[in-house]
DNA sequence: TATTATATGTGACACAGTGTCATTTGTCAA
DNA sequence: TTGACAAATGACACTGTGTCACATATAATA
């Protein structure tokens, strides 16, 4: 999280540095951003990011606090709408995110956002995802709201499997639905994968 | 790929080099060796670095390539062997890895490569894997070989989608094999998202 | 053997980026 | 108007990069 410091800035200038961020964010992935850059782009002293953030990571987690505090509203909602249906409200994350990213003409930089959510979440990782975003439904609160009287799931630790993998048929599909040019063809594919996942593939 | 270069080097030069590489890579995640640590493990200039390899990168994929090739052919072998069982076949190449990791006390150096090998394999990808190594089965030799008559599978665009899919939980279980303390944890979670992929998660 | 190509090895060099810190500048209350 | 605290600054010491002119082997030729 920013400092005191940073909070206290004048709008005005806290929008130059979240600007000359996203540009860098979105130029290139993660590991290649540069603070250089990013501070060029502001036109603020080297040592003023290190006033304000501690980090890139610090910074671009700030960038994506509203959106993760908005999806979890979303989740939320969703799930109850759903009455518990993981599927339903897993297939409601992934066209909120890609309709998002469209309407705000940030596919690039929603791109890059998807690539950084690194599978492997771990101490080396370079962008620590905090443990509550990391995916969603890994949240306690939300893994009570779901129903599984007709899942083929006998305790918490199967929940957590299915969950996984759900988790990794969405990423994957998110970032081919920014890979692919036709949208249609990723949103085809993950259904077919939630398919593949409720139903089985034997025959 | 090396140069003629290097692989006219003596044996012995060749293999200080190739053991400082491993420990570095073996060190940190990809993206934080450097090609400097390896320069002055191997005890050669820096200019030689680039006279045998074009980067890191290069350098890491021919370090793989032994391991890639086995697998190959080790991947063939299963398919015929199980006569085409895809689901039969990922697990066996699963022990493979995990016993052969285990084996070579290469374990937190597996443990990188596997890390390194991005699920988001794009032109912006740091380590730019191979085509023919991005995942097992995505090669047309291995696809043909697959059995598909007790599937649901109408064409080969979904058998791609299995196989995606499969690659991804595989990668997964691989990962928290390495991660996890124990190796049946990660074996019994690895057995499990099989099934569910297979017989499904609905009652 | 001496001479000349050719291949290989080397580290200094110019760059790009990092995080820190002593110092300067701004703000406001007494 | 002074003093005290907050904020901004950029030079500094680092670490790392890829390159290139030059040094040193190795082999081929006369």
């Amino acid at each position: 999280m920013p400092t005191e410091t940073f909070m206290k800035l004048p709008e005005e200038k806290k929008n130059k540095i979240l600007q000359a961020a996203k540009e860098e964010f979105t130029r290139v992935p993660f590991e290649q951003t540069s603070i250089k850059n990013i501070v060029e782009g502001a036109e603020i002293a080297r040592g003023s990011f290190y006033q304000y953030f501690t980090s890139k990571e610090d910074l671009l987690q700030y960038m994506m606090k509203d959106d993760i505090d908005n999806l979890d509203n979303f989740i939320r909602e969703k799930l109850q709408e759903s009455k518990g249906d993981i599927f339903e409200a897993y297939l409601a994350i992934y066209d909120y995110i890609t309709k998002k990213a469209w309407k705000d003409k940030d596919l690039q930089f929603y791109k890059r956002l998807i690539e950084n959510a690194k599978v492997v979440e771990d101490e080396s990782s370079i962008l620590r995802i905090p443990k509550d975003i990391k995916g969603p439904f890994h949240k306690e609160e939300f893994i009570r709201l779901i129903d599984t009287s007709n899942l083929q799931i006998q305790n918490e630790e199967d929940l957590h499997i299915v969950i996984q993998m759900l988790y990794l048929i969405t990423r994957k599909a998110l970032v081919n639905n920014f890979k692919y040019q036709s949208t249609e063809k990723a949103r085809k594919e993950y259904l077919k994968m939630i398919d593949y996942l409720k139903n089985g593939v034997l025959k």
